[in-house]
DNA sequence: CTCGGTTATGACACCGATGTCATGACACCG
DNA sequence: CGGTGTCATGACATCGGTGTCATAACCGAG
């Protein structure tokens, strides 16, 4: 491979006025700057980055740590949304930024975490963002003072830089939209309670009725999945789930699942029961997976889990770091819309105005 | 950043000590070494990859190009099994390779791929592997012959070493798994004929024909779907395809898809009209996308697309090039098996058993 | 004509590792 | 005891860029 003294030979003038051109720090005269770029494109010389690096002691990396890629296969039995769409919001948030992304896949196995930093350190990242695979808490190995972290979809107790999706908006502003239609017996089939997201969003959806003036009643809301299940276990915890708010006395006309996975196997499960949707009963879901979403007929309403955001701000975040701005305070929380789809219905206004009955929600 | 001078200081010793005791090529004596390891824990010394890439010209990395990460999300519309479990295949052979993967997404342009190698090449990547989204012929721009060059997924008219599946075996063997559960009338709604996929798989389909004695019937055979299609065409085609073999004289009793996600379109338009699963009708897949294929009801027949396997295949075939063996004077073809679902019903055998009548499959 | 300032260029050192060669201390053998 | 080989270690150059400083050429003002 050629180097810049090979092309600054090629040229007739000294490495260092090479330098120059590629850099374009100084003046240098047309004449000799077209002999230079000749030798370059007829060498086919690329600078070396790692002589950059040593140089001046940056080298334009930034580490990604993730399970996104190696998890995705078995992700079949696992709650959410990829976090590869974090992955995916953070590159394309540092392609426009000329920095390089050096990509480590957990494997799913924390364990190895140590050795992937060390990898990077050893490549002189700049930053490193640590991608969770959902909204929690983590303990990172702490790194070196002069690499900057950030902690994208996680938080730990040391107040490192995190962003968050927002949950518990989230959550209210579903249940909000759910009200606008006319529902005012709203069922949350909840996540594992234990879950961080669970919490946020319990509260998320308490908070919607307090303010529409509606009574919370705790048996509309059901955790009917656990941590890492067998589908088997998963299917039966939902089935149980949906029978328990169907059979109340007094039955909800929308139900709200944890995410659209559990929506997804839910339309079966009340299909099965000779349930019409959304005719008879209204669904709802958590994380717009798109391929989920649209793909079901009819189509989910879902609260979308800001995955692409929470990747583009962690790495807005990470830069301006790197710029040496202050870090902030407390965790930056992403939001994201509801999108409606076919599966929940408008429910005619029993007294206010009798032109809506019978009216569809688009 | 500490360095290797610090480390030599601090123990008193050389850094050419120092760099023994980091690669253990040279005895030292045991209470140098203990005094160096110490030093190096407690300066937290870790060494600059760039320096050693300088001295030996080795980077000791691996390039990825692909659109898989960011493809992902928008994927909704396009046809098969995401490209990312190649990646997932790669990155698992790397793993264990002490070589460190490079990966940069072209964010589906592939306009951009002249500038991802550039940045390769700055790094000093020691080769490359492309990947893509599927079956395909693809040419890239020409690499400097010091860089390794693999395809997967892909081949081009240069004779790079590339790794593909093996599509006519696949669909060979999925034909001949129905066969043998008593199926005559085979149906093959297929993706687009264009495809080089396509084509494999039909010859695979009628060779499977051929071997058991049947008769190929082109009426059976119906490309249903074209290339990037929107989601509303799709359906539409689907929905054609569909009903033009169910109203054959002599309708099929399976139909096999070009993919699982049309196949996953498929039940929710065979119930639609009235028709039961596997009791009516049977219904079989292609690339095993174990989201769909073990979430719907009944579980869905697939042949597999050994995507991780290929990413695996092609890993190896790279550290091999880079061993300094000689390429292989063809492309790699990986073969993967049938998954057996609920969806494909064992046929009575009409003459030969009777004490299998109405036996189901498992 | 001379001087201060700009323009264009090069010599040289340095970043952090490691390969090469040299050196000193021993041990062993004849 | 001297020669030879092994062990343990260090001095020095080198990889490919770039920052610093020096230098030469040139220009316009006084």
């Amino acid at each position: 491979m050629a180097t810049i003294y090979d092309v600054a030979k090629a040229a007739g003038v000294s490495p260092k006025t090479v330098s120059r051109v590629l850099n374009g720090d100084a003046p240098v005269k047309k004449e000799t700057l077209d002999r230079v770029q000749q030798a370059i494109s007829q060498l086919g010389y690329v600078p070396s980055s790692a002589a950059r690096t040593m140089r001046s002691n940056k080298s334009g990396l930034i580490g990604l740590i993730t399970g996104a890629i190696s998890m995705n296969a078995n992700a079949i039995d696992t709650s959410g949304l990829p976090d590869l769409f974090i992955v995916q919001g953070i590159q394309k948030a540092i392609e426009s930024s000329g920095k390089t992304l050096l990509i480590a896949d957990t494997g799913g196995k924390t364990e190895r975490v140590p050795d992937l930093i060390r990898t990077f350190e050893e490549h002189r990242v700049e930053g490193i963002i640590y991608v969770a695979d959902f909204h929690q808490q983590v303990s990172l190995p702490r790194i070196g003072s002069d690499i900057k972290l950030v902690l994208a979809n996680c938080y730990d107790d040391r107040a490192t830089p995190s962003v968050l999706p927002h949950d518990r908006q989230g959550q209210y502003a579903l249940v909000r939209s759910l009200i606008a239609k006319g529902h005012r017996r709203i069922a949350y089939l909840s996540l594992s309670p234990n879950l961080d997201a669970t919490r946020e969003r319990t509260a998320g959806y308490r908070e919607a009725l307090t303010e529409a003036g509606l009574a919370f009643d705790p048996e509309l809301v059901v955790p009917a999945e656990i941590e890492s299940p067998d589908r088997e276990t998963a299917v039966q915890l939902l089935w149980d789930a949906i029978d328990r708010v169907l059979t109340l006395p007094e039955p909800p006309t929308v139900i709200c699942f944890g995410n659209d996975r559990m929506a997804m196997r839910a339309y079966g499960i009340l299909r099965s029961r000779g349930l019409n949707l959304p005719g008879d009963i209204s669904v709802a879901g958590y994380d717009n997976y798109r391929l989920i979403t649209e793909t079901l007929y009819p189509t989910l309403t879902s609260a979308e889990l800001p995955y692409a955001a929470i990747g583009i701000r962690a790495t807005q975040l990470l830069l301006k770091l790197l710029d040496g701005e202050a870090p902030p305070d407390k965790p930056i929380l992403v939001s994201g819309p509801v999108t409606p789809g076919g599966s929940v219905r408008e429910l005619p206004r029993p007294i206010t105005k009798l032109s809506t009955v019978g009216r569809k929600s688009t």
